[in-house]
DNA sequence: CCGAAATGTCAAGTATATATTACAAAAATA
DNA sequence: TATTTTTGTAATATATACTTGACATTTCGG
């Protein structure tokens, strides 16, 4: 998977740490971190609470346009 | 969870089964019979599969705009 | 009405998302 | 520079997404 730049952007946008995005999704700081990176998949349900959280919609974080 | 109508609403609209969308999307037709029914929690990625079997994007199948 | 296709559902197994703990490295800030 | 905060990363453990196979029920075309 490819690193999710947008969400670092977003969260950074935010003045959030992982730790805090972390706390307000109610998930481990290693799983924001993950998901970052892109080292996982993570479920829609956390999705649309990291987007809630930062204010923006699915399709702002998640989607591209072209991919395979 | 609440039941997909949206998703089933869209694979109705492109004259697909379940077994179908499941064969295009590469998962077993019990995972899509499930995250209709509401029983869970997909990935990220098997949504985007699902969004571009049916042409649309995540926000048109799995974002409610006031959710919990 | 009859048969086939589609859907609902259950049980048991496998893969993986996520947690926890811990430590090191990098970045920010005093 | 010294100190703190943030990020990267690894190992082990648990919860749950997803599979496979099987059967019952509903839906729909002949």
């Amino acid at each position: 998977m490819a690193k999710n730049l947008k969400l670092k952007a977003a969260r950074a946008g935010h003045d959030l740490s992982q730790q805090q995005l972390a706390e307000l999704v109610g998930v481990s700081r290693q799983t924001i971190n993950a998901i970052e990176k892109g080292e996982y998949n993570p479920t829609i349900k956390l999705c649309r609470a990291i987007c809630r959280a930062l204010d923006v919609t699915l399709n702002d974080l998640f989607w591209e346009e072209n991919e395979e």
